[in-house]
DNA sequence: CATCGAGTTGCGCCTCATGCAATAAAGATT
DNA sequence: AATCTTTATTGCATGAGGCGCAACTCGATG
């Protein structure tokens, strides 16, 4: 629909499209044409036509255009404040016209660290997707710590480590730690009795962007945790690949059980130094989810948050393994 | 650009069209199909199709249809006090990128009396839109009060009666009423000395829907206004033709100075009762203009009404008919 | 009961949004 | 410094979708 007869002008506001200000609030958000072609599976032409139908309606550039990445104009900058919260309070008011019963719907943005998210939240958005037909999920692995409001993620998981942010934080789950180590490999070596005896292992460690995990060991009745220097023969940046060396007998792993749970159950792996409850970061012994206040106020967020809370408490299922040992693995549903 | 893969979905985020919640919202403030497709100079069908075309994007509808109107639904109700708030919001967000000083642009759509229109609106409006190139007006013309928010009507004049709303109301000018006729019949039947004496005299009197009005007379040194019983041979709702009868000698009209201004300056008219102070509605002597919250932070309607202030500021050039005697008209510019 | 006005729908036409491919520009890499 | 790679732009062809006209429906009005 034009506005006819046109009359020289400045702006137009009935040339302004809902579907061009989306784009630029995800290209805003972004800094990436790119970014926002894969946000909504458009061509990056698409995108930056959008872009260039909106400036003009508007009279005026609202990005500078360098090579790898665009950023926004200071005229640019303040639309975008203002349409990020237009299309919030839109979508919002759109959302709400359902009635309180409605399904949730639309497409669920989902991002969590790679081991996590493939063995845990690949089940629980199964069983959350076959209640909830309308939901469509972008499940995005990544063991960087990404920005979710400049990824367009509705929904993060962080174990451990949970920086400060403005985004909103939502305990989900303890995260427990087991010293595990296969039949095989202690059939030869035999077990270690105390965290000090692991320097006669061979332990294999995570060695991330943060460097060699260091394994630190408490009991009960300690206030702190104790590090331990341990070595090993296998250091790798992927955690699955130290899990599949364990299995084969080749060391020790120290790793959360929502990661070994169903190894530790089926005898594939034996739990080690129960008596001490051991980490790799000290104090941080949660599961949390990341989402921003906008999305907390969205059907769909609200209700996978309120689905994996009731799913996990009072206790998540992968820390039920000791229920489980001997058993065929109990599959989340 | 439609969202693909589809999902069995109550709604679509984004199916939403912006021209379609403009349509909605302008079909909700009026109440009609007609009115909208009108405001937006589109066939009817178009909006029909723009209606139901959100209504499906919403899964649901907003309007109930009845021959010769429509009505919203409870959920199409609240839903237009988000739109209305949105649209509002957004406009102001994109009017606000323009530069300080950039031009006021964009259709202003302007409600008055017709009589005060068509002699005193439209050599302002001429010269407001020779300085300001990219306005567009559209000048509805109207001796029904009108509601301003249904009609979508950015600034309504309003001569004399004000009544109470909730619209921002400036005072424009004063409205100064002046007793006349034409030299033709004052030669035939002498001039009345005193309001009395009107009695005696052919008053041709306006009649409209609040019937036929009374002409009432104030000295200066009276707190209070006289009404008169005045009569004549021709009343009639249409101010124009009771003029065009004073000035063919049928008798004495009683109107503000907008309307005879140019009358009186060239000698068509002779003004009589000098002495004293005539109105027909009591109290009431001025101009307004009104608006609302809304359009008031708009760059048009913000400088129209500054360029009315500016124009008809210190006296208006319809109250300056006694300097204008015996010469020629001096147009607005 | 005929007429009128508002809204709906079928149909054809035209505009515009889209993706592909070629291109340009500049940062990253060797 | 040359080459490669990535991001964004633009020409072109295609198909989707918005539009107006006309016929129709329905219920209020006189």
């Amino acid at each position: 629909m034009t506005n006819r007869p046109k009359t020289r002008q400045a702006m137009n506001l009935n040339a302004l499209d809902l579907n061009a200000l989306r784009v630029f609030e995800r290209v805003a958000a972004s800094g990436s044409f790119t970014a926002a072609a894969r946000h909504f599976h458009r061509a990056v032409s698409s995108v930056s036509r959008q872009i260039r139908g909106l400036e003009e309606a508007l009279g005026q550039p609202l990005l500078y255009r360098h090579t790898r990445a665009v950023a926004l104009t200071e005229a640019g900058w303040r639309y975008y404040e203002e349409i990020r919260e237009i299309l919030e309070r839109l979508d919002l008011a759109t959302e709400a016209l359902a009635y309180p019963d409605a399904e949730p719907s639309g497409v669920l943005r989902i991002n969590a660290p790679v081991a996590f998210g493939q063995r845990q939240i690949v089940p629980l958005l199964h069983t959350f997707q076959r209640r909830h037909g309308g939901i469509t999920a972008e499940l995005q692995l990544s063991d960087q710590v990404i920005d979710p409001v400049r990824e367009g993620q509705d929904i993060t998981f962080r174990v451990g480590d949970l920086a400060d942010s403005s985004l909103v934080a939502r305990r989900l789950a303890p995260m427990n730690y087991v010293v595990a180590a296969a039949p095989s490999y202690l059939e030869v070596h035999g077990a270690p009795r105390t965290p000090e005896s692991l320097s006669d292992h061979n332990c294999l460690l995570y060695q991330g962007e943060m460097g060699r995990q260091r394994w630190y060991f408490q009991t009960p009745d300690q206030s702190g945790s104790t590090p331990h220097e341990v070595s090993g023969n296998l250091y790798s940046n992927d955690a699955e690949s130290l899990l599949r060396a364990a299995l084969l007998g080749q060391g020790l792993v120290l790793f959360p059980t929502w990661l070994i749970g169903d190894a530790l159950s089926q005898g594939e792996l034996v739990p080690l130094l129960e008596a001490w409850r051991g980490e790799v970061m000290p104090g941080r012994r949660d599961i949390h989810v990341l989402t921003t206040e906008r999305r907390l106020r969205t059907r769909k967020v609200r209700a996978f948050l309120d689905y994996l809370q009731e799913s996990l408490a009072p206790q998540p299922a992968w820390d039920q393994w000791r229920e489980r040992i001997g058993g065929l693995s109990n599959d989340h549903r």
